[in-house]
DNA sequence: TATTTTTGATTGACTGATCAATCAATAAAA
DNA sequence: TTTTATTGATTGATCAGTCAATCAAAAATA
């Protein structure tokens, strides 16, 4: 069986088994043994690949963001204006995979080890402060300095919000109606700085 | 050392410790004896009055919105107007104790918890029901049922968010500028559906 | 080509630490 | 004496992390 060449193949497994894992579970209280075993390998073989679940938690919340990166990315280059270019970053933000119930029960989970693990924090950090520009950037095309730095801060809230309101799927807020509702915040504030 | 009636002040003792060491800790993987020890008592005595370690946790989420919840309705109580008590409902969620950074880590682990917990979960549906009753009943007296129910949603999820986005600890938002947001969102928006 | 050596992949079995939970025992009030 | 409060000691389970051993592919050598 032995392949050369298994690393790579090992950890992207590893860490989708740890996101799969983590979501069904809501929570990080996961073992080393459930992630291996969803990943259909031993658990020594995670330890021997990660050197510790920290560092196998770690690399699964990077590598996750770096595909919602990716995404957004992607989104910005296809629209043209600012205004298309913040409803790019609303919808990717709302996209389906990303709103997905285990999804965001990752992303809880992510956002309390962070208050205990300080790489957790800087990488959800980082994503904050992408957000946060990724707005502030296309607002100030339409707006005052000023306004954008509010607007955009409203809007990362309410973002944020409605993931966490999600989460605990009480009259759960379809995918639509989280789009409508951020993007009416920015129509009607945009409105009102300019009329 | 021992008197009688002790039950009550230990339960107490025990609640508010768990807060504490929840908060402190930043996650609901705090030991027993952890909190037995802040509360000054063994850990068997913590198991003697609360069965389990989930109960105590239960037991504290549930302590701890029943303490929100009267700061909302004496707030509410002090307020005349519909519009003065949307302000004192917002008011309450962002004061000194409960925007504190310990605390929020704390809401965060139970937000997480609820994941899991059937019991933890259904009181921070309660609390959430709550928060939107009590902005939609106030806006319906300034704006039509329609838009009561979607502005209600908006500062509901943007009220979460700041919280959540204030777990971060990075470019923290004052108490000030989150109700200020707050407001502003709502002041825009009644005047955006009347005018 | 055939044979040996090396190296990467992989695991089962084990260890040490941690912790929730239990219980028997003690001490003081009623 | 009965009841309530309290704890130290202990148990049983769970888990992260380690390690020595195995297996097979690849590389080196004959």
């Amino acid at each position: 069986m032995p392949k050369i060449g298994m690393e790579p193949v090992r950890r992207k497994a590893l860490v989708d088994a740890a996101m799969r894992v983590i979501g069904d579970h809501g929570s990080l209280a996961v073992t080393m043994s459930e992630i291996a075993k969803q990943a259909g390998v031993s658990p020594a073989l995670a330890h021997h690949y990660f050197g510790s679940k920290e560092q196998l938690l770690i690399e699964t919340v990077r590598v996750h963001l770096q595909r919602l990166r990716d995404s957004v990315v992607t989104a910005l280059r296809a629209a043209t204006t600012p205004r298309e270019k913040l409803s790019a970053v609303i919808r990717v933000s709302f996209q389906a995979d990303q709103f997905a119930p285990e999804t965001i029960a990752a992303w809880l989970a992510f956002y309390a080890e962070a208050q205990r693990s300080e790489e957790t924090r800087r990488f959800l950090v980082i994503y904050a402060r992408r957000l946060h520009s990724n707005l502030v950037a296309n607002l100030k095309a339409l707006c005052a300095a000023g306004d954008a730095e509010r607007i955009a801060e409203g809007a990362a809230a309410m973002i944020d919000g409605l993931y966490i309101r999600q989460s605990l799927r009480s009259a759960p807020i379809s995918t639509e109606a989280s789009i409508a509702l951020t993007e009416d915040y920015l129509t009607t504030n945009l409105d009102a700085v300019k009329g």
